[in-house]
DNA sequence: TTTATATTTGAACACTTGTTCATGTGTTCA
DNA sequence: TGAACACATGAACAAGTGTTCAAATATAAA
């Protein structure tokens, strides 16, 4: 997450710089706060707890009680990583009765699960 | 990435259990060894510096001094988070002199990248 | 060799994070 | 209502992380 726990500092100490290339990818960047979302957004799915409740949920809608038992951890331990995958518009939930079934915000989120896991594969 | 800091506990406190549900998911899951392998891959994703190195890398191959001015950043920060980022097998280098140019792994990184965009730009 | 420059590395520390424990909230059913 | 259950939340603590500073290594040119 990009700690700045210092005050600023010199910021780049060598001096041949490919000024073209510079100048282009300069131009082309994304804004510092897509760049704060995209890893706010990864950082979310770096967790072996989370990415293990999004693989059940990609396969299938399920309450928090199922998730607790399949990942074999407490139910507490479950809804705090929940609330966080819901924050970060990972999951969605719905409420019927006591239940709440949760699954995965939408296919985008499958996707990356499943290209990951290829890359990781190879 | 899941701690294991304490004695295990209590895994769950519930009763009402879906067991169809349960056992096809139990069953369809990914391995432990591919969650951790996932999550610390997408760890590695959930920093905004590194994600500024990688976006700026899916621009253009580049060195990295050119990578501490574009992010302003000190040259040491940059080359530890490369390292990083190349023991993940996120960003591959070559050395040409004095210089080293660092350019993303592989077409997933890419692809990873835009469909995280694509998805916090919803 | 000596000098200059690009990159790497190690140690230290403030900050962040995930789990636990205890408790609170919301819903159902007797 | 009251008991039982599914889920949510707050505080606390151990473990982990990213940046900095200082120093080392690698390459090129004088």
């Amino acid at each position: 997450m990009a700690k700045k726990n210092r005050p600023p500092l010199a910021a780049c100490d060598c001096r041949t710089i490919h000024q073209d290339i510079v100048a282009k990818v300069e131009r082309e960047m994304p804004s510092a706060e897509t760049l704060l979302s995209l890893a706010e957004f990864f950082r979310v799915l770096g967790d072996s707890t989370r990415v293990g409740i999004l693989a059940a949920l990609s396969n299938s809608e399920m309450c928090g009680c199922d998730l607790s038992v399949i990942l074999n951890m407490s139910q507490s331990a479950v809804s705090h990583q929940l609330r966080l995958l819901k924050q970060a518009r990972l999951v969605r939930s719905r409420r019927d009765g006591k239940m709440v079934y949760f699954r995965l915000d939408d296919e985008h989120i499958h996707e990356i699960l499943k290209t990951g896991t290829t890359h990781i594969a190879e």
